[in-house]
DNA sequence: CGCACGCTTCACACTTTCTTCACGGCTTCC
DNA sequence: GGAAGCCGTGAAGAAAGTGTGAAGCGTGCG
């Protein structure tokens, strides 16, 4: 069965939520705050996550910015509010579509089966590459037990190397990735990213092997 | 570089988002109704395909439901309609994502990179010809399981050769998929780069025939 | 304000890949 | 058999791509 986590403040729009999910067979858990959303979500693994922007304390886009540091579980904003500025900032900060408030429930349905459409390979809050690992909650690599000094572009550079490691990762997706709706051409700026990462990883950690043309692949050793 | 297919039949819009996606170092192909986009898409495999709903002749939806019977590519629905219903159908129908005319550019931006995102992650496309396997998304070959090193020339070559293993596929057509928009004759490097590959592949692997004055054919060993 | 830090840009040396050229072998056709 | 066209491949220069030190720019902070 489906699970779905419902983060939303107020209670009446949980209930038809949960009502509206639970006919179609979703198991619905429910959570009124963002910090206790996070802790359902990496307490049950759900296979998506409707998300309020509008939470009082911590705000949506802070929960989705925390969520996007350890899982990839699809997300589904929902939101009274139309401007277009959240949205660009909710989708670049992660999330997988926006519904706006009040919204039918055959739109709600249908967008939600278009993100779980995708199945994914859940994600652990840790990733390992030969001895280099990525605590992705914490914002921590470690090499060989040795602390890491990165700064954030860097971090979300290894990040996206190691998340494939062994495999070629183009310039392309490591751009867009690290880089979500710049416009301009940033390969001047991964290659010294890269340079950089290179040396703080040494000889004795994983490499950045560089594929000519194509992009860049992180192999063990 | 990535590859999107533009399919709207207002000059103006093609232009715009032609020019938005070109600064961000897409390829972009234009096409001004229905059948002549399938047709690209056939013969390019886009990355993603900008779809307007409202098209003369053809409507975007009868485009899309044709899409679908045979390719998986994202599609990104342009619109200027703002009903639920046709959106739900849309989505439905397979599209990835929706964007209401008139839109910000850097909203589309942001939702091609999702769905682009989410293509990413998705099962890989592979070609495969006997003990030749090509994995198109991280640009990588391999034969018998051992990876082969190629340049991207060669991998692009080798591409369209296994596309169409076992039949022959002309000189024309592989020039103008390796050296696409190159106006000088390319059949010098040709022989060349075949040559390479034919080294690369070994005595083992796939061979490469060449049909005198007509082009080469890939055959399993 | 001055400083520290991180990101980007620039310059330039270096590496890899692409194209061109040369030449010899092969096939076809008369 | 000979001429003409087509093809394969080594070698070398041209072009494209890459690594890295250093400088410039913006931001946040004491």
């Amino acid at each position: 069965m489906n699970k779905v986590v419902i983060i939303d403040d107020e209670p009446q729009v949980r209930r038809l939520l949960s009502m509206v999910l639970k006919s179609r067979n979703y198991e619905v858990h429910e959570a009124e705050d963002g910090p206790s959303g996070l802790q359902h979500i990496a307490f049950l693994r759900p296979d998506a996550v409707l998300l309020d922007l509008g939470l009082p304390a911590m705000d949506g886009l802070s929960v989705l910015k925390r969520l996007r540091e350890w899982s990839e579980v699809p997300v589904l904003i929902l939101s009274v509010r139309d401007e277009e500025a959240l949205k660009v900032e909710a989708l670049e900060a992660g999330a997988d579509d926006y519904v706006t408030k009040p919204f039918g429930t055959a739109e709600l349905l249908a967008r939600l089966a278009v993100i779980q459409r995708r199945c994914f390979t859940r994600q652990h809050p840790e990733i390992t590459a030969g001895n280099l690992t990525l605590n992705l909650l914490h914002h921590e690599a470690s090499l060989a037990g040795d602390r890491l000094k990165l700064t954030p572009t860097e971090f979300s550079l290894l990040h996206t190397l190691a998340e494939h490691a062994g495999r070629i990762v183009t310039f392309g997706q490591i751009i867009r990735r690290v880089w979500p709706a710049q416009l301009s051409d940033q390969s001047e700026a991964l290659r010294v990213h890269i340079s950089h990462l290179r040396r703080k990883l040494g000889t004795t950690g994983p490499q950045i092997i560089n594929e000519p043309a194509i992009g860049y692949r992180l192999i063990d050793s």
